[in-house]
DNA sequence: CCGTCCCGCCAGCAT
DNA sequence: ATGCTGGCGGGACGG
């Protein structure tokens, strides 16, 4: 049935495939370019689903960015629908906050130790910042008195906030996950609640390493992944790599990718009625791939959104408006360092997958 | 084989 | 009921 599709397209679909890689729609990536994407000049409110259409992912990975960066005081909720920029700045001061909570909960861990009966856990009590100026709320129902919080508990909003504290108030500065999970677990080791929290740990690492945060690592003696704290110094590079540049001209990125429109739909991409109107110029890409650095905007969604592994997909040959929307999002102007290091590997399956298009 | 971690189902709460 | 949130963990991917 779905198989001879006489088109010369076909490798090219198949190596499209193949060059796939999950990475390139990890939550660190997809942070990144969330980032780049708000933290031009002050950038206002953030509506989820603008995010998640700009970004070409599906909503549900806008809540774990956002939930994670509000742990730190990037953003914050608005409202339904909508988050606020706050930006690096407010970086340091949650921090220190964070710290402040951290060493007066002692809610560190012990390398490797027989761990003392922490009862970790939030009180219910606490947790109202609505410090946040500016808000220009109808000052009517703005405090919520925090009551039936016991849903956050696992939330991971405050996972990564205790992940930071960890960080934040240990001595040393070398964690694994697993001794995160295990500390932020209190005692009971049971291996399936572990499994679970490592796996969320994971989303949080990636996130924060992303910002240059932290940085992944290994002990030394055992070996074992493990993360270094690198401090607000290294986010506010990234920050302010963009001081000047700000918005030669107001084109955001045309990323208009296979906008997963549909609310939660499922499976097939069926009529992505779309006709990518990007921005202009031509740029007919075809030369770029010898740029390896600047490499800006990763797209984010592959392209057969779910042909990649679902049964019923249609091979749809609308790859060629997706490669011209992908050309033109591809636009070799800023250049942020620690970011272009951070995509590097990145990068090689980028230039391949142009090699790929010119061969064609 | 195992460490990572993407994906999206679906429970809960809000509207 | 419809819509928004976001736990949770199956199982695919990459080394």
């Amino acid at each position: 049935m779905s198989s001879s599709y006489a088109m010369v397209s076909q490798d090219a679909e198949s190596l499209a495939l193949q060059t796939y890689s999950r990475k390139e729609k990890s939550l660190g990536l997809l942070v990144s370019n969330f980032l780049r994407l708000y933290n031009r000049d002050d950038a206002d409110l953030i509506g989820l689903d603008h995010a998640a259409g700009k970004l070409g992912v599906e909503r549900r990975r806008i809540y774990d960015v956002v939930n994670i960066l509000e742990s730190i005081g990037i953003v914050a909720r608005k409202g339904k629908n909508m988050y606020s920029w706050k930006g690096f700045g407010e970086v340091p001061r949650s921090l220190d906050k964070l710290k402040e909570e951290g060493m007066r909960e002692k809610l560190c861990i012990s390398s490797s130790n027989n761990s003392d009966k922490v009862l970790d856990d939030v009180e219910r009590e606490e947790s109202s910042f609505s410090l946040t100026p500016d808000d220009q709320e109808t000052s009517s129902s703005s405090k919520i008195v925090s009551f039936a919080d016991q849903k956050k508990e696992k939330s991971l909003w405050l996972l990564s906030q205790n992940f930071v504290k960890m960080f934040l108030c240990s001595d040393d500065d070398l964690i694994t996950l697993d001794s995160a999970a295990k500390a932020l677990l209190s005692d009971s080791q049971d291996p399936v609640h572990m499994r679970t929290k490592v796996r969320r740990l994971y989303d949080i690492a990636n996130v924060f390493s992303s910002m240059n945060l932290i940085e992944k690592t290994q002990i030394p003696e055992t070996k074992k992944p493990a993360y270094r704290w690198l401090g607000s110094e290294s986010i506010a590079e990234t920050g302010t790599s963009l001081f000047n540049s700000d918005e030669p001209k107001k084109r955001v990125f045309g990323t208009e990718i296979t906008n997963l429109r549909a609310k939660r739909n499922k499976t097939d991409c069926s009529s992505n009625g779309k006709q990518i109107g990007y921005k202009k110029h031509d740029d007919e890409n075809t030369e770029q791939e010898s740029k390896p650095a600047a490499s800006k905007y990763v797209f984010g969604p592959s392209f057969p959104t779910g042909a990649a592994s679902k049964k019923n997909e249609n091979v749809r040959k609308g790859r060629l408006q997706e490669i011209e929307s992908l050309a033109s999002t591809y636009k070799p102007q800023y250049c942020n360092k620690e970011i272009t290091s951070l995509l590097g590997h990145f990068t090689e399956t980028w230039k391949r997958w142009y090699a790929e298009l010119d061969r064609k």
